[in-house]
DNA sequence: CTGTCTGCAAATGGTTTGCACCATA
DNA sequence: TATGGTGCAAACCATTTGCAGACAG
């Protein structure tokens, strides 16, 4: 969806089209599931001399125009993708590294629940889902902590 | 709960009793749910040179004990409570600043489903449900970009 | 006394900001 | 050429680590 011009919407606010946001754009659709240091390298290939803060603004510009989204997995750095893209939700483990991507549908019994029961439209994407995988399940049984 | 002698368990696994040991524990049971910033003040209190490395030492110590836990609520850092306390999974409003506690109970089902499908052991505790609440659901409807 | 813990300071990772210069419109 | 955008450096927040001295056992 959204074949509109965002360049035109980018104007249309007052802002410019630069050479950054384009290529900001460009890396964030090609990574798929990227850290801002990665998207940073990414367009490092084709204009060296860009900067992380650069990388910072305009995601947030995108993102603000609808364009790309972010999602917390965990631990580190968020992940940004297009926002039309990657309609699933993430279970993480917390042993293994360990993402499964699942269909929304799954949840939606659950989130119809939580409208109902408290009013809250919940968006499954944006929070990884914790736990334990199947395998690491099986392995533990015994002794091991949870890292995080 | 756990009126189990924790400080024997400390000692059996070769750790030693400090006072420090002890404020971390007792802040984080009379906080309920504080970062280690918070922790820190209120141990401060009481012993005002206590530094805030031995806080994260610490909380990672009584993690490693099963007497706290931790979960994440989005944004800033997380927040630490007794691990036998605050059953419950944090929807969080990604307007104001609204945190729902909610019933494990009603997200039975679903991590039900998880477990069939993938096999994966879902911790709802540990990370927050992110989405609107009816507030701020309501006062939307027009405008308004996306925080986190 | 011995080995664990602590405080301190410095390093790290991720992100934000102030400012002077640059370039889009 | 005026204003918004960028690079750079520094600040910031949360967390981790190396080290020498302190103290529990």
């Amino acid at each position: 969806m959204a074949t509109t011009d965002w360049q035109s919407d980018l104007r249309a606010r007052g802002y410019r089209l630069t050479p950054q946001r384009q290529l900001v754009l460009e890396a964030v659709d090609k990574l798929e599931h990227s850290t801002p240091d990665e998207i940073l390298a990414e367009v490092r290939r084709t204009a060296g001399g860009v900067n992380i803060s650069t990388v910072y603004r305009t995601l947030e510009l995108l993102e603000e125009l609808g364009l790309v989204s972010h999602a917390h997995l965990g631990h580190g750095a968020p992940t940004y993708h297009l926002a039309d893209r990657h309609h699933h939700m993430h279970l993480v483990c917390r042993d293994c590294t360990e993402v499964i991507e699942a269909d929304l549908a799954v949840a939606e019994p659950f989130t119809a629940q939580l409208r109902e029961t408290f009013g809250f439209e919940t968006d499954m994407k944006h929070f990884a889902i914790f736990g334990r995988c199947r395998e690491c399940g099986a392995r533990a049984g015994d002794a091991a902590a949870g890292r995080d």
